[in-house]
DNA sequence: CGGTTAGTTGAGAAAGCTCAACAGATGTGG
DNA sequence: CCACATCTGTTGAGCTTTCTCAACTAACCG
């Protein structure tokens, strides 16, 4: 088993959660359209691994290895429960391999040409635009499970610059291979289709955000997106780590790292939240939901 | 043949350019990815019918009406060269039917089940998501040859409304028949892809622009890229009528409608564009380009 | 043709930005 | 393992942009 496997599986039980796998099965059912969806806009994928280190990989993959998503943490966030019992579900390897990427590496560039999605794995990662004059929009923040590049699918170029927040590993899919198997599985297609579709709707709520929320209500709102996605998958809700600076999370809500902070501190003071550096707290969910 | 394709052949032909067919096949040509693609993220799709006035239906189209693709001055834009020459391309109706939209009237409501994707086939929209306390955001206006009800797949529901902005007509595309047509015809799979990998491209420049650009350079982008959408349909970049208020502009780019009116005055102030109401034309491509 | 909606413009208020100083955390090489 | 350099985060003061409120005009609709 992957270290990283181990890694969640340690951070759960000393938690007292059941096993992650069980946690993420359960998941699966929430995020991908089992229950009764929620009508209202949900903000965008912003998770990030809690209390649990940047993955050692004792047993280093090569790049281009073979991907084992018979093992993967993320498996049943990457394939739902219906693909399962496929013949394309029971392989061991359902498409593409693997790589590790460095803390501030590429997975890719705007303007590459586009060959495949990329799914985290382990650790976590940004997505970023470049204005013509530099001025940067990190559009997501993904962490394992989550999928990027399909941005890139339109028009054959990747439009935004993908980087690692921290050394990680991803899985590579080819994308022509994918849509090969889409035509010949059918739930693989919609579920395709939805995770497209998905990442709309993540954009569409941060154009809200944007649009219309105060510097306040944006990083409320951040944190508890943060703490509801953190509790999807079994972690503490009420205390995590971010991953990112604080210019990061400014450069996603459209703020200043100063305002930011001020933000940080005036929830603090309201006795929402306590933060001490990139640890935090969250000490009145409702309270928090209702800035 | 329908009033509202006579008007697009008459306005087309006043103003000197060849038939609108052969215009909208050189564009296909262009967004839909032949040619090479431009790295930069491109502003969102906000074109609208300029010169033309709202459709007139003169032989009215019943609700529901079986869509007859083969005379549809849209269907370059939504079928591209290679799927007409299958047997898709060749049948007169592609899938699913016809609807008639009156001016404000809701297409579909976010909540509503989703089951459609719809296109603009006459006439333009605006796709609004609505915040809990009633703050409306604008994520994106469309006109004919345009999808709506993408943000719907991923969780079975909608999650905006998309409002009409004047009497049209739209094509109802039944989701679940296209995705089985996506199964068997490769292109028709693709396209699919390609437009919704579209839509987040085309969200994530919104993002840019709101976190951004300054409220000058919002107005000067917008008015940008809607010259340039009317070029790519061979009507003037240089000169068209606006189809939504100040106050959607402003919703759209995060603004409150009287930045948006005082931006305008700016802008016509530098030279750079001449308006009187809803009717623009630009002075200055290159100048208001580089605001 | 009168009421309503849409657009313009001004003045003052407010939110968030810039600049700056400093403190704490992190990382690196000797 | 320490010392130094760098990066990250906090806080304050003043400034800029955009918003709010208000008055007025123009355009549109029944």
């Amino acid at each position: 088993m992957l270290n990283s496997v181990s890694n969640h599986s340690e951070a759960s039980r000393a938690r007292g959660f059941a096993s992650p796998l069980i946690q993420f099965a359960a998941l699966e059912e929430k995020a991908l359209g089992r229950s009764v969806p929620s009508v209202q806009p949900v903000l965008p994928t912003l998770v990030w691994h809690s209390q649990v280190q940047a993955p050692q990989v004792s047993k280093p993959l090569h790049t281009g290895a073979k991907a084992d998503c018979s093992n993967c943490p993320t498996r049943p966030l990457c394939m739902p429960i219906q693909l399962r019992s496929t013949d394309l579900g029971k392989r061991d390897t359902l498409l593409g391999s693997t790589r590790k990427v460095e803390r501030g590496e590429a997975i890719y560039r705007a303007g590459d040409s586009f060959r495949n999605l990329y799914v985290a794995r382990a650790g976590s990662s940004k997505t970023v635009a470049v204005h013509r004059d530099g001025r940067e929009q990190i559009t997501g923040f993904q962490i394992a499970g989550e999928f990027l590049g399909m941005d890139g699918i339109g028009t054959g170029v990747y439009t935004v610059d993908a980087i690692a927040l921290e050394d990680g590993l991803i899985c590579v899919i080819p994308f022509k291979e994918l849509e090969e198997q889409c035509g010949e599985v059918k739930e693989l297609q919609h579920l395709l289709h939805r995770l497209m579709s998905r990442e709309i709707v993540r954009e569409s709520s941060l154009l809200m955000l944007m649009g219309n929320l105060t510097a306040e209500e944006r990083v409320a709102a951040f944190l508890t997106n943060l703490s509801q996605r953190f509790r999807d998958r079994g972690y503490s809700s009420s205390e995590f780590n971010l991953r990112m600076t604080r210019e990061e999370i400014g450069c996603h809500l459209g703020l200043k790292l100063e305002t930011v902070s001020r933000m940080f501190t005036k929830l603090q003071r309201r006795g929402l939240i306590d933060m001490h550096g990139k640890q935090v707290r969250i000490v009145d969910v409702e309270g928090l939901g209702r800035v």
